[in-house]
DNA sequence: AATGAAACACGTAACGG
DNA sequence: CCGTTACGTGTTTCATT
């Protein structure tokens, strides 16, 4: 991985619209060669999309919160992602080494949606829940490149 | 928020560098009303930036890790988010209801990096630590809209 | 608020170094 | 792997409805 991908990178994750005209000016490039270096980046995986970040408030989504998951009976087929794959609140979803199988965030409108999710999660992914409700978001996905 | 509106949102969060002519074909509106609403809905606030993906193994951050932390004293001041914004290692930083007081999502290069950042963030922070390491990421950040 | 057209900028591919 | 050129497409603005 080269310096001038990881500023390429840097650029992408703070402005992910950015044209790659300004990309070259920034990098010192022709625009034709940045273009190349990002076409290789996607390529390669290294850049896997680009995203909208929305603010979920104003899409009527006011509660935030973590689902801490533990299968009823562990001797089962561990497959909760899956399971839990077509549940579109459900905004992520990772597997954890401790007590609980996989730490799931999650996204509703209210009090009462999270209710009737964390029913729906328990019954889908045969587990219990254990919730933790966000109280607000100092800051959420940093670029993880300088 | 209309429906159309929505419609757009949707879109630009599967793909944020989608062109207005496409999201014009999409929506059924010419290239410059497709402009006109992504702009008004970057300016209320309801887009709040545009951002490049990045696969996080390929960059040699290789460990992702939950960061549950207590302040030692209670009585301080609560600002834990200002004193910890400047170490970019943390990725996302929530306050959240329940024993812990914030939620941290971190991302380093191996344990070795994780064991250093723990003793930075209780130094900085004043707090203790409970770390839950992310073994896998089934998903994450999935479009918070239909 | 949406459209259509015109001027301009950008994206893209081909080629040469 | 980078730069230049050239062409097609996308973007942006404005007059109009």
């Amino acid at each position: 991985m080269e310096a001038l991908d990881r500023r390429i990178l840097s650029l992408l994750a703070r402005d992910g619209r950015m044209s790659y005209t300004d990309i070259g000016k920034e990098t010192g490039l022709s625009t034709s060669a940045a273009q190349q270096r990002v076409r290789r980046l996607e390529q390669r995986g290294v850049i896997k999309g680009y995203r909208a970040v929305l603010d979920s408030a104003r899409l009527g989504h006011f509660v935030t919160a973590f689902v801490a998951i533990k299968p009823f009976d562990p001797s089962q087929a561990d497959d909760a992602p899956e399971r839990l794959a077509g549940i579109e609140e459900i905004i992520s979803c990772y597997s954890v080494a401790g007590e609980p199988s996989y730490l799931l965030k999650v996204q509703v409108e209210t009090m009462a949606h999270l209710e009737a999710l964390l029913a729906r999660i328990r019954a889908e992914a045969k587990c219990s829940t254990h919730t933790t409700t966000v109280l607000s978001t100092a800051y959420e996905n940093r670029p993880e490149i300088s």
